[in-house]
DNA sequence: TGTACATCAGTGAACGCGCGTTCACTGATGTAC
DNA sequence: TGTACATCAGTGAACGCGCGTTCACTGATGTAC
């Protein structure tokens, strides 16, 4: 028992969850979320399939973990970007930058709903943190309007260009970023 | 040989093909683009997995179909709008009802790419077509720009709302979808 | 400090499943003389 | 009109694969006296 309270056997485990979860998080990085499997991560590790069982009850509570981490983490960037003293433009950047940082995280979490796969109630918990940091950054009027404009119109942006659907279309993606992202303040 | 040109062979040939889109179409509808078995269409039509390759040379052909039918079924539902004197918040309301009418096929055109498939350049010719009604219905000034921002804006609500993000907001999407069609007006 | 025991990480075999796809073959439908 | 042949839809068995998950077990690590 170590000074923080913690067992060496306490720390191994919580290592190996670890390193399960960021093998996950690049299967899925490239790949997509679907293609995320047990039996791969373990060879991977070079254990077999059966021991994941030993940290993950299977398959569904990875992927919930999964995506309340890219939550977490996204708030996280948000509240930096804040913190930082950024402004609606500033946040907005901050979400762009988390986006390209790892597109098949951000459609983990807003892109097509994984068939037969419903997220747990957390994840609400942390969205409305999100939303509330939001909220701060708007100037008062039309501050709710803002924020779900921020919201709508962006992701707007960003899903279509992650999805690669601006490729051949000759459009800077980052320019019509910045305009949607200035057309908030006009609002 | 009847009079059209087509034999009874012929005839029977393209109603199978159909027959088979269709439950895939259906098959995508409910669980999914990932979700689409050649062997599960073919046991729903009574007949064993081989046959299909009759009629498509294989999966990726199947998909591949689907998506260009979605696109033309999109293009031509613009068009009709177009046809009936539609202006820009006519043509939204075509784009929210053809989207309503089956969410997934949406996903397919406009959601996470399927990992592993690329579209065909066919598409891209569809696209434009789509492109060319929209701008045709732009006000002059700066039609680009608003037929660029119909797009990222109306998909960014249409995308959350289908996807199920906007649950236990207490919002109605379909208002928020109209404001966002009209602030194409004062783009 | 040494011994008995409990905990627990990881293994290997197995289950049952469904997938896409190939192949040789049957049998019905159409075609040509 | 009848016969020989070609076309082609569909079958059934098989291949190889990977998946998630269970189970009984081994062996190492930690705990208590």
């Amino acid at each position: 028992m170590s000074e923080d309270g913690t067992t060496p056997r306490e720390r191994y485990r919580t290592q190996i969850r670890a390193e399960i979860k960021e093998r996950a998080q690049q299967q899925i990085a490239t790949a997509g979320a679907s293609a995320l499997s047990l039996n791969a991560i373990a060879k991977q590790m070079g254990m077999s399939g059966p021991a994941l069982y030993r940290y993950f009850a299977g398959r569904d509570e990875l992927i919930t973990e999964l995506i309340t981490d890219g939550y977490r983490s996204l708030a996280d960037a948000f509240d930096a970007a804040a913190g930082a003293g950024a402004d609606l433009a500033g946040l907005a950047a901050a979400l762009r930058r988390w986006a390209l940082e790892d597109p098949q995280r951000y459609f983990l979490l807003y892109g097509t709903p994984v068939p037969g796969y419903h997220a747990p109630p957390d994840t609400t918990a942390i969205a409305s943190r999100i939303m509330a940091t939001l909220l701060d950054a708007c100037p008062p009027p039309r501050a709710q309007d803002r924020a779900l404009a921020f919201w709508t119109r962006l992701h707007g942006v960003l899903s279509l260009e992650l999805a690669g659907h601006f490729t051949g279309m000759d459009l800077d993606p980052a320019l019509l970023y910045t305009a949607e992202a200035e057309s908030l303040l006009r609002l």
